[in-house]
DNA sequence: TACAAAGCAAGAGCAGTGCTCACATTTACC
DNA sequence: GGTAAATGTGAGCACTGCTCTTGCTTTGTA
Protein backbone atom coordinates (compact mmCIF):
# COMPACT_ATOMS: atom_id res chain seq x y z
CA UNK A 1 0.00 0.00 0.00
CA UNK A 2 1.68 2.94 -0.87
CA UNK A 3 -1.65 4.91 0.51
CA UNK A 4 0.18 6.34 3.47
CA UNK A 5 3.46 8.03 1.69
CA UNK A 6 0.85 9.50 -1.20
CA UNK A 7 -1.30 10.70 1.46
CA UNK A 8 1.02 12.23 3.37
CA UNK A 9 2.98 13.90 0.57
CA UNK A 10 -0.30 15.66 -1.16
CA UNK A 11 -0.77 16.79 2.72
CA UNK A 12 2.42 18.28 2.74
CA UNK A 13 2.47 19.49 -0.88
CA UNK A 14 -1.25 21.26 0.00
CA UNK A 15 0.21 23.23 2.95
CA UNK A 16 3.33 24.78 1.42
CA UNK A 17 0.68 25.58 -1.12
CA UNK A 18 -1.40 27.34 1.40
CA UNK A 19 1.27 29.12 3.40
CA UNK A 20 2.80 30.23 -0.35
CA UNK A 21 -0.33 31.72 -0.99
CA UNK A 22 -0.63 33.23 2.41
CA UNK A 23 2.88 34.80 1.81
CA UNK A 24 2.04 35.92 -2.19
CA UNK A 25 -1.31 38.09 -0.28
CA UNK A 26 0.45 39.28 2.55
CA UNK A 27 3.83 40.40 1.49
CA UNK A 28 3.61 40.20 -3.12
CA UNK A 29 4.95 37.64 -5.03
CA UNK A 30 8.55 38.86 -4.80
CA UNK A 31 8.92 38.20 -1.10
CA UNK A 32 7.42 34.68 -1.74
CA UNK A 33 10.19 32.69 1.14
CA UNK A 34 10.53 29.05 0.91
CA UNK A 35 13.41 29.27 3.75
CA UNK A 36 10.13 31.16 5.28
CA UNK A 37 7.69 28.77 4.83
CA UNK A 38 10.48 25.86 5.77
CA UNK A 39 10.42 27.49 8.93
CA UNK A 40 6.79 27.62 9.55
CA UNK A 41 6.32 24.30 9.11
CA UNK A 42 9.48 23.20 10.83
CA UNK A 43 11.28 21.56 7.97
CA UNK A 44 15.04 22.28 6.91
CA UNK A 45 14.23 24.56 3.92
CA UNK A 46 15.80 21.65 1.21
CA UNK A 47 13.32 19.42 2.30
CA UNK A 48 10.81 21.93 0.69
CA UNK A 49 12.74 20.86 -2.93
CA UNK A 50 11.51 17.26 -2.42
CA UNK A 51 7.65 18.84 -3.50
CA UNK A 52 8.74 21.53 -5.79
CA UNK A 53 11.91 22.15 -8.26
CA UNK A 54 12.44 26.06 -7.36
CA UNK A 55 10.76 28.79 -6.08
CA UNK A 56 9.74 29.71 -9.67
CA UNK A 57 8.11 26.12 -9.90
CA UNK A 58 5.90 26.50 -6.85
CA UNK A 59 4.53 30.41 -8.32
CA UNK A 60 3.68 28.31 -11.76
CA UNK A 61 1.68 26.08 -9.64
CA UNK A 62 0.17 28.81 -7.38
CA UNK A 63 -0.91 30.41 -11.04
CA UNK A 64 -2.40 27.17 -12.89
CA UNK A 65 -4.63 26.63 -9.45
CA UNK A 66 -5.86 30.53 -9.88
CA UNK A 67 -6.78 30.27 -13.87
CA UNK A 68 -8.74 26.71 -12.04
CA UNK A 69 -10.39 28.89 -9.79
CA UNK A 70 -11.06 31.77 -11.89
CA UNK A 71 -12.52 29.09 -14.36
CA UNK A 72 -14.28 27.34 -11.96
CA UNK A 73 -15.89 30.15 -10.72
CA UNK A 74 -17.03 31.69 -14.24
CA UNK A 75 -18.47 28.50 -15.69
CA UNK A 76 -20.76 28.09 -12.34
CA UNK A 77 -21.89 31.48 -12.79
CA UNK A 78 -22.38 30.96 -16.46
CA UNK A 79 -24.26 27.86 -15.84
CA UNK A 80 -26.43 28.83 -13.03
CA UNK A 81 -28.31 30.90 -15.09
CA UNK A 82 -30.99 29.48 -17.84
CA UNK A 83 -29.13 29.21 -20.97
CA UNK A 84 -31.78 31.68 -22.76
CA UNK A 85 -31.37 34.57 -20.67
CA UNK A 86 -28.30 35.72 -22.23
CA UNK A 87 -28.61 39.25 -20.38
CA UNK A 88 -28.17 36.99 -17.19
CA UNK A 89 -25.61 34.80 -18.49
CA UNK A 90 -23.18 38.29 -19.04
CA UNK A 91 -24.44 40.09 -15.53
CA UNK A 92 -23.96 37.21 -14.06
CA UNK A 93 -20.42 36.21 -15.72
CA UNK A 94 -18.69 39.51 -14.96
CA UNK A 95 -19.97 40.31 -11.57
CA UNK A 96 -18.74 36.33 -10.37
CA UNK A 97 -15.10 37.47 -12.05
CA UNK A 98 -15.33 40.88 -9.73
CA UNK A 99 -16.36 39.14 -6.77
CA UNK A 100 -13.62 36.29 -7.54
CA UNK A 101 -10.78 39.09 -8.30
CA UNK A 102 -12.13 41.41 -4.92
CA UNK A 103 -11.53 37.95 -2.86
CA UNK A 104 -8.73 36.41 -4.46
CA UNK A 105 -6.45 39.90 -5.30
CA UNK A 106 -3.70 38.73 -4.75
CA UNK A 107 -4.42 35.80 -7.24
CA UNK A 108 -5.75 38.55 -9.53
CA UNK A 109 -2.49 40.27 -9.82
CA UNK A 110 -0.27 36.60 -10.18
CA UNK A 111 -2.52 35.94 -13.28
CA UNK A 112 -3.39 39.82 -14.70
CA UNK A 113 -0.39 41.27 -13.89
CA UNK A 114 3.80 42.02 -14.66
CA UNK A 115 5.01 39.16 -15.79
CA UNK A 116 8.56 37.87 -15.22
CA UNK A 117 10.56 39.40 -18.52
CA UNK A 118 11.45 36.12 -20.75
CA UNK A 119 9.17 34.07 -18.52
CA UNK A 120 7.52 31.29 -20.72
CA UNK A 121 3.99 29.89 -19.12
CA UNK A 122 4.92 26.24 -19.35
CA UNK A 123 2.50 24.34 -21.37
CA UNK A 124 0.59 23.51 -18.59
CA UNK A 125 -0.48 26.59 -17.50
CA UNK A 126 -2.99 27.31 -21.45
CA UNK A 127 -5.43 25.05 -20.60
CA UNK A 128 -6.83 26.21 -17.64
CA UNK A 129 -5.52 29.90 -18.83
CA UNK A 130 -8.60 29.50 -21.79
CA UNK A 131 -11.40 28.30 -19.43
CA UNK A 132 -12.52 31.48 -18.56
CA UNK A 133 -12.80 33.31 -21.65
CA UNK A 134 -14.04 30.62 -23.28
CA UNK A 135 -17.51 31.01 -21.25
CA UNK A 136 -17.64 34.29 -22.78
CA UNK A 137 -17.04 32.81 -26.27
CA UNK A 138 -19.80 30.60 -25.86
CA UNK A 139 -21.82 33.40 -24.79
CA UNK A 140 -21.73 35.51 -27.64
CA UNK A 141 -21.79 32.07 -29.83
CA UNK A 142 -25.27 31.68 -28.13
CA UNK A 143 -26.28 35.43 -28.62
CA UNK A 144 -25.47 35.24 -32.45
CA UNK A 145 -27.44 32.01 -33.32
CA UNK A 146 -30.44 33.68 -31.30
CA UNK A 147 -29.75 36.56 -34.11
CA UNK A 148 -28.37 39.52 -31.87
CA UNK A 149 -26.67 41.88 -33.19
CA UNK A 150 -23.93 44.51 -31.34
CA UNK A 151 -24.65 47.77 -31.27
CA UNK A 152 -21.29 48.85 -32.72
CA UNK A 153 -20.11 49.48 -36.45
CA UNK A 154 -16.43 47.71 -37.13
CA UNK A 155 -13.95 49.36 -39.37
CA UNK A 156 -14.63 47.61 -43.15
CA UNK A 157 -10.87 47.67 -43.75
CA UNK A 158 -9.81 44.53 -45.54
CA UNK A 159 -6.87 44.23 -42.79
CA UNK A 160 -9.32 44.02 -39.82
CA UNK A 161 -11.49 41.36 -41.43
CA UNK A 162 -8.43 39.12 -42.48
CA UNK A 163 -7.11 39.65 -39.05
CA UNK A 164 -10.49 38.91 -37.65
CA UNK A 165 -10.65 35.64 -39.98
CA UNK A 166 -7.68 34.24 -38.06
CA UNK A 167 -8.96 35.44 -34.63
CA UNK A 168 -11.75 32.85 -35.73
CA UNK A 169 -9.60 30.07 -36.43
CA UNK A 170 -7.26 30.57 -33.58
CA UNK A 171 -10.19 30.32 -30.99
CA UNK A 172 -12.25 27.68 -33.20
CA UNK A 173 -15.24 29.66 -32.89
CA UNK A 174 -17.41 31.00 -35.48
CA UNK A 175 -18.44 35.08 -34.90
CA UNK A 176 -19.22 37.43 -36.94
CA UNK A 177 -16.33 40.57 -37.24
CA UNK A 178 -19.07 42.88 -35.31
CA UNK A 179 -19.56 40.42 -32.13
CA UNK A 180 -16.04 39.84 -32.15
CA UNK A 181 -15.29 43.34 -31.72
CA UNK A 182 -17.86 44.23 -29.21
CA UNK A 183 -16.63 40.86 -27.54
CA UNK A 184 -13.21 41.54 -27.25
CA UNK A 185 -14.16 45.17 -26.55
CA UNK A 186 -16.19 44.07 -23.52
CA UNK A 187 -14.21 41.91 -22.37
CA UNK A 188 -10.84 44.17 -22.62
CA UNK A 189 -13.33 46.58 -20.95
CA UNK A 190 -13.94 44.66 -17.60
CA UNK A 191 -10.57 43.93 -17.21
CA UNK A 192 -9.14 46.86 -17.51
CA UNK A 193 -11.91 48.50 -15.02
CA UNK A 194 -10.84 45.26 -12.70
CA UNK A 195 -7.08 46.33 -12.97
CA UNK A 196 -7.73 49.51 -12.59
CA UNK A 197 -9.52 49.24 -9.09
CA UNK A 198 -7.23 46.56 -7.58
CA UNK A 199 -4.52 47.82 -8.31
CA UNK A 200 -5.36 51.10 -6.90
CA UNK A 201 -5.57 53.51 -9.87
CA UNK A 202 -8.60 54.79 -9.42
CA UNK A 203 -9.10 54.99 -5.58
CA UNK A 204 -9.43 58.76 -5.77
CA UNK A 205 -12.19 58.78 -8.49
CA UNK A 206 -14.80 55.83 -7.22
CA UNK A 207 -16.43 56.32 -3.63
CA UNK A 208 -17.97 53.08 -4.39
CA UNK A 209 -16.67 51.12 -7.65
CA UNK A 210 -18.98 48.16 -7.43
CA UNK A 211 -21.58 50.81 -8.58
CA UNK A 212 -19.74 51.60 -11.96
CA UNK A 213 -18.81 48.47 -12.15
CA UNK A 214 -22.30 47.21 -12.67
CA UNK A 215 -23.24 50.44 -14.66
CA UNK A 216 -20.32 49.49 -16.71
CA UNK A 217 -21.72 45.91 -17.10
CA UNK A 218 -25.03 47.02 -17.67
CA UNK A 219 -24.08 49.56 -20.89
CA UNK A 220 -21.87 46.69 -22.21
CA UNK A 221 -24.16 43.70 -22.53
CA UNK A 222 -26.59 46.39 -24.12
CA UNK A 223 -24.08 47.56 -26.52
CA UNK A 224 -22.95 43.25 -27.00
CA UNK A 225 -25.89 41.87 -26.95
CA UNK A 226 -27.67 44.62 -28.58
CA UNK A 227 -31.39 43.63 -30.12
CA UNK A 228 -32.25 40.72 -31.85
CA UNK B 1 30.16 77.40 -6.64
CA UNK B 2 28.72 74.45 -5.35
CA UNK B 3 28.48 73.21 -9.37
CA UNK B 4 31.45 70.53 -9.90
CA UNK B 5 30.04 68.13 -7.25
CA UNK B 6 25.90 68.85 -7.74
CA UNK B 7 26.78 68.16 -11.57
CA UNK B 8 29.07 64.85 -10.83
CA UNK B 9 25.84 63.66 -8.48
CA UNK B 10 23.42 64.32 -11.25
CA UNK B 11 25.47 62.33 -13.01
CA UNK B 12 25.76 59.58 -10.88
CA UNK B 13 22.05 59.82 -10.30
CA UNK B 14 20.99 59.08 -13.77
CA UNK B 15 23.45 56.63 -14.51
CA UNK B 16 22.13 54.44 -11.62
CA UNK B 17 19.09 54.87 -12.76
CA UNK B 18 19.80 54.25 -16.19
CA UNK B 19 21.31 51.06 -15.24
CA UNK B 20 18.17 50.28 -13.02
CA UNK B 21 16.04 50.88 -15.93
CA UNK B 22 18.14 47.88 -17.92
CA UNK B 23 17.78 45.78 -15.37
CA UNK B 24 14.06 46.06 -14.62
CA UNK B 25 13.80 45.50 -18.89
CA UNK B 26 16.32 42.76 -18.72
CA UNK B 27 15.67 40.46 -15.43
CA UNK B 28 12.19 42.03 -14.13
CA UNK B 29 11.47 44.82 -11.10
CA UNK B 30 12.04 41.76 -8.83
CA UNK B 31 15.45 41.10 -10.06
CA UNK B 32 16.48 44.61 -9.52
CA UNK B 33 19.90 44.32 -7.64
CA UNK B 34 21.72 47.57 -6.59
CA UNK B 35 24.44 45.75 -5.91
CA UNK B 36 24.89 44.57 -9.49
CA UNK B 37 24.52 48.32 -10.18
CA UNK B 38 27.17 48.80 -7.99
CA UNK B 39 29.90 46.50 -9.91
CA UNK B 40 28.79 47.78 -12.87
CA UNK B 41 30.01 51.29 -12.42
CA UNK B 42 32.96 50.54 -10.28
CA UNK B 43 31.19 51.64 -7.15
CA UNK B 44 31.05 50.08 -3.46
CA UNK B 45 27.62 48.75 -2.97
CA UNK B 46 27.06 51.08 -0.09
CA UNK B 47 27.84 53.83 -1.95
CA UNK B 48 24.34 53.84 -3.70
CA UNK B 49 22.64 54.50 -0.61
CA UNK B 50 23.98 58.44 -1.19
CA UNK B 51 21.54 58.25 -3.94
CA UNK B 52 19.09 56.37 -3.17
CA UNK B 53 17.93 55.53 0.62
CA UNK B 54 16.87 52.16 -0.09
CA UNK B 55 15.71 49.63 -3.67
CA UNK B 56 12.38 50.42 -3.24
CA UNK B 57 12.87 54.68 -3.00
CA UNK B 58 14.61 53.95 -6.66
CA UNK B 59 11.91 51.65 -7.77
CA UNK B 60 9.34 54.53 -6.93
CA UNK B 61 11.51 57.40 -8.56
CA UNK B 62 11.98 55.26 -11.92
CA UNK B 63 7.93 54.75 -11.77
CA UNK B 64 7.19 58.79 -11.28
CA UNK B 65 9.66 59.50 -14.30
CA UNK B 66 7.62 56.28 -16.44
CA UNK B 67 4.19 58.46 -15.45
CA UNK B 68 5.68 61.45 -16.50
CA UNK B 69 7.03 60.18 -19.60
CA UNK B 70 3.69 58.63 -20.92
CA UNK B 71 2.13 61.85 -19.40
CA UNK B 72 4.49 64.08 -22.25
CA UNK B 73 3.96 61.71 -25.24
CA UNK B 74 0.25 61.54 -24.59
CA UNK B 75 0.07 65.35 -24.61
CA UNK B 76 2.27 65.78 -27.31
CA UNK B 77 0.36 63.44 -29.25
CA UNK B 78 -2.86 65.19 -28.67
CA UNK B 79 -1.22 69.08 -28.82
CA UNK B 80 -0.24 67.80 -32.12
CA UNK B 81 -3.76 67.97 -33.44
CA UNK B 82 -6.39 70.64 -34.05
CA UNK B 83 -8.56 71.42 -31.26
CA UNK B 84 -11.71 70.95 -32.95
CA UNK B 85 -10.52 67.54 -34.64
CA UNK B 86 -11.93 65.44 -31.94
CA UNK B 87 -11.76 62.50 -33.61
CA UNK B 88 -8.36 62.67 -34.59
CA UNK B 89 -6.92 63.70 -31.11
CA UNK B 90 -9.10 60.25 -30.08
CA UNK B 91 -7.17 58.55 -32.85
CA UNK B 92 -3.74 59.82 -31.64
CA UNK B 93 -3.93 60.01 -27.96
CA UNK B 94 -4.76 55.93 -28.24
CA UNK B 95 -2.43 55.29 -30.74
CA UNK B 96 0.43 57.19 -28.53
CA UNK B 97 -0.85 55.25 -25.38
CA UNK B 98 0.08 51.58 -27.30
CA UNK B 99 3.23 53.07 -28.91
CA UNK B 100 4.64 54.20 -25.64
CA UNK B 101 3.65 50.80 -24.17
CA UNK B 102 5.63 48.88 -27.13
CA UNK B 103 8.75 51.05 -26.90
CA UNK B 104 8.38 50.79 -23.02
CA UNK B 105 7.42 47.32 -21.76
CA UNK B 106 9.04 47.49 -18.68
CA UNK B 107 7.74 50.81 -17.81
CA UNK B 108 4.15 49.70 -18.67
CA UNK B 109 4.48 46.99 -16.58
CA UNK B 110 5.68 49.48 -13.56
CA UNK B 111 3.05 51.37 -13.69
CA UNK B 112 -0.05 49.27 -14.61
CA UNK B 113 1.13 45.95 -13.24
CA UNK B 114 1.02 44.05 -9.80
CA UNK B 115 1.43 46.55 -6.89
CA UNK B 116 3.56 45.16 -3.82
CA UNK B 117 0.40 44.61 -1.33
CA UNK B 118 0.22 47.31 1.22
CA UNK B 119 2.43 49.79 -1.01
CA UNK B 120 1.20 52.93 -0.67
CA UNK B 121 1.93 55.50 -2.93
CA UNK B 122 4.25 58.21 -1.64
CA UNK B 123 2.50 61.51 -2.82
CA UNK B 124 5.04 62.44 -5.49
CA UNK B 125 3.66 60.30 -7.64
CA UNK B 126 0.32 61.38 -7.86
CA UNK B 127 0.37 64.67 -9.63
CA UNK B 128 2.02 62.79 -12.49
CA UNK B 129 0.25 60.06 -12.55
CA UNK B 130 -3.06 62.20 -13.51
CA UNK B 131 -1.29 63.80 -16.60
CA UNK B 132 -1.74 61.10 -18.89
CA UNK B 133 -5.83 61.11 -17.48
CA UNK B 134 -6.45 64.19 -17.87
CA UNK B 135 -5.66 64.73 -21.63
CA UNK B 136 -9.00 62.10 -22.05
CA UNK B 137 -10.85 63.87 -19.84
CA UNK B 138 -10.52 67.42 -21.48
CA UNK B 139 -11.02 65.54 -25.03
CA UNK B 140 -14.26 64.16 -23.54
CA UNK B 141 -15.10 67.72 -21.91
CA UNK B 142 -14.29 69.45 -25.50
CA UNK B 143 -16.58 66.81 -27.02
CA UNK B 144 -19.28 67.74 -24.73
CA UNK B 145 -18.92 71.32 -25.54
CA UNK B 146 -19.63 70.51 -28.91
CA UNK B 147 -22.82 68.69 -28.82
CA UNK B 148 -21.03 65.19 -29.14
CA UNK B 149 -23.87 62.45 -27.89
CA UNK B 150 -22.26 59.21 -26.71
CA UNK B 151 -23.68 55.71 -28.39
CA UNK B 152 -24.57 54.33 -25.22
CA UNK B 153 -27.31 54.02 -22.77
CA UNK B 154 -26.52 54.67 -18.99
CA UNK B 155 -28.50 52.62 -16.38
CA UNK B 156 -30.77 55.11 -14.36
CA UNK B 157 -30.18 54.33 -11.38
CA UNK B 158 -30.29 56.36 -8.34
CA UNK B 159 -27.03 54.69 -7.24
CA UNK B 160 -25.20 55.28 -10.32
CA UNK B 161 -26.17 58.86 -10.48
CA UNK B 162 -25.33 59.74 -7.16
CA UNK B 163 -21.65 57.72 -7.38
CA UNK B 164 -21.34 59.96 -11.31
CA UNK B 165 -21.90 63.08 -9.27
CA UNK B 166 -19.22 62.06 -6.85
CA UNK B 167 -16.96 61.19 -9.40
CA UNK B 168 -17.08 64.73 -11.14
CA UNK B 169 -16.51 66.01 -8.00
CA UNK B 170 -13.61 63.29 -7.76
CA UNK B 171 -12.06 64.37 -11.37
CA UNK B 172 -12.99 68.27 -10.84
CA UNK B 173 -14.80 67.93 -14.81
CA UNK B 174 -18.44 68.44 -15.79
CA UNK B 175 -19.21 65.52 -17.73
CA UNK B 176 -22.85 64.00 -18.15
CA UNK B 177 -23.70 60.55 -16.98
CA UNK B 178 -23.00 59.64 -20.22
CA UNK B 179 -20.37 61.02 -21.66
CA UNK B 180 -18.68 59.97 -18.35
CA UNK B 181 -19.56 56.10 -18.62
CA UNK B 182 -18.60 56.35 -21.90
CA UNK B 183 -15.45 57.60 -21.50
CA UNK B 184 -14.54 55.72 -18.49
CA UNK B 185 -15.20 52.51 -20.73
CA UNK B 186 -13.16 53.01 -23.70
CA UNK B 187 -10.34 54.18 -21.09
CA UNK B 188 -10.94 51.03 -19.77
CA UNK B 189 -10.94 48.82 -22.81
CA UNK B 190 -7.54 50.47 -24.01
CA UNK B 191 -5.87 49.97 -21.46
CA UNK B 192 -7.55 45.97 -20.90
CA UNK B 193 -6.45 45.48 -24.57
CA UNK B 194 -2.75 46.62 -23.44
CA UNK B 195 -2.47 44.88 -20.40
CA UNK B 196 -3.61 41.59 -22.68
CA UNK B 197 -1.20 42.01 -25.18
CA UNK B 198 1.84 42.89 -23.05
CA UNK B 199 1.42 40.82 -19.88
CA UNK B 200 0.92 37.73 -22.97
CA UNK B 201 -2.61 37.05 -22.84
CA UNK B 202 -3.52 37.53 -26.02
CA UNK B 203 -0.50 35.53 -27.94
CA UNK B 204 -2.45 32.99 -29.08
CA UNK B 205 -5.02 34.77 -30.70
CA UNK B 206 -3.92 38.02 -32.17
CA UNK B 207 -1.97 37.62 -35.28
CA UNK B 208 -1.43 41.16 -35.52
CA UNK B 209 -2.02 42.90 -32.54
CA UNK B 210 -1.69 46.32 -33.72
CA UNK B 211 -4.67 46.23 -36.40
CA UNK B 212 -7.10 44.80 -33.78
CA UNK B 213 -5.83 47.85 -31.69
CA UNK B 214 -7.02 50.06 -34.52
CA UNK B 215 -10.01 48.58 -35.09
CA UNK B 216 -11.05 48.86 -31.44
CA UNK B 217 -9.82 52.34 -30.34
CA UNK B 218 -12.12 52.98 -34.20
CA UNK B 219 -14.93 51.69 -32.78
CA UNK B 220 -14.28 53.32 -29.39
CA UNK B 221 -13.95 56.79 -30.71
CA UNK B 222 -17.34 56.35 -32.37
CA UNK B 223 -19.29 54.90 -29.30
CA UNK B 224 -17.92 57.94 -27.20
CA UNK B 225 -17.53 60.76 -29.33
CA UNK B 226 -21.01 59.59 -31.28
CA UNK B 227 -22.76 61.99 -33.11
CA UNK B 228 -23.20 66.04 -32.59
C1' DT C 1 43.77 81.59 2.72
C1' DA C 2 42.91 78.49 6.45
C1' DC C 3 39.41 75.59 8.41
C1' DA C 4 35.30 73.45 9.91
C1' DA C 5 31.34 71.33 7.94
C1' DA C 6 29.24 68.75 4.70
C1' DG C 7 29.38 65.32 1.06
C1' DC C 8 31.13 61.12 -0.72
C1' DA C 9 33.25 56.56 -1.09
C1' DA C 10 35.03 52.21 0.90
C1' DG C 11 34.90 47.93 3.21
C1' DA C 12 33.55 45.00 6.83
C1' DG C 13 29.64 42.91 8.68
C1' DC C 14 24.65 41.32 9.69
C1' DA C 15 20.72 38.93 8.46
C1' DG C 16 18.40 37.20 5.00
C1' DT C 17 17.69 34.61 0.31
C1' DG C 18 17.62 30.26 -3.38
C1' DC C 19 19.64 26.21 -4.15
C1' DT C 20 22.95 21.94 -3.94
C1' DC C 21 24.91 18.01 -2.02
C1' DA C 22 26.45 14.34 0.94
C1' DC C 23 24.46 11.97 4.46
C1' DA C 24 20.95 9.82 7.64
C1' DT C 25 16.44 8.08 8.37
C1' DT C 26 12.04 6.31 7.36
C1' DT C 27 8.88 3.74 4.59
C1' DA C 28 7.15 0.39 0.99
C1' DC C 29 7.48 -3.67 -1.48
C1' DC C 30 9.48 -8.26 -3.06
C1' DG D 1 13.82 -9.45 6.53
C1' DG D 2 16.38 -7.18 3.25
C1' DT D 3 16.58 -3.73 -0.43
C1' DA D 4 15.52 0.29 -2.80
C1' DA D 5 13.11 4.35 -3.07
C1' DA D 6 11.29 8.33 -0.80
C1' DT D 7 12.01 11.75 2.62
C1' DG D 8 14.39 14.79 5.88
C1' DT D 9 18.89 17.08 7.63
C1' DG D 10 22.51 20.43 7.98
C1' DA D 11 26.42 22.44 6.13
C1' DG D 12 27.81 25.38 2.57
C1' DC D 13 27.97 28.51 -1.72
C1' DA D 14 26.88 32.64 -3.84
C1' DC D 15 23.90 36.07 -3.74
C1' DT D 16 20.83 40.02 -1.76
C1' DG D 17 19.56 44.81 0.99
C1' DC D 18 21.20 47.57 4.26
C1' DT D 19 24.13 49.68 8.27
C1' DC D 20 28.09 51.55 10.35
C1' DT D 21 32.73 53.12 10.97
C1' DT D 22 36.54 55.08 8.84
C1' DG D 23 38.93 58.10 5.78
C1' DC D 24 39.12 61.37 2.01
C1' DT D 25 37.50 65.46 -0.91
C1' DT D 26 34.94 69.33 -1.93
C1' DT D 27 32.54 73.37 -0.23
C1' DG D 28 31.27 77.79 1.86
C1' DT D 29 32.84 80.89 5.10
C1' DA D 30 35.60 83.40 8.92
Amino acid sequence: MTGIRAKARLETTTEIKRLAREQVANKGAANLSLREIAREMGLASSALYRYFASRDQLLTVLIIESYDDIGDTVERADANCSRDDLTGRWRAVSQSLRNWALTNPSDYGLIFGTPVPGYEAPIDTIAPALRYTNVLLHLLADAQVVGCKPLITVPTTKEVSREYKRVRANLGIKLTDDMLLAGLAAWAALFGALSFELFGHVDTVFTDPETHFRALTEMLGNQTLGMK
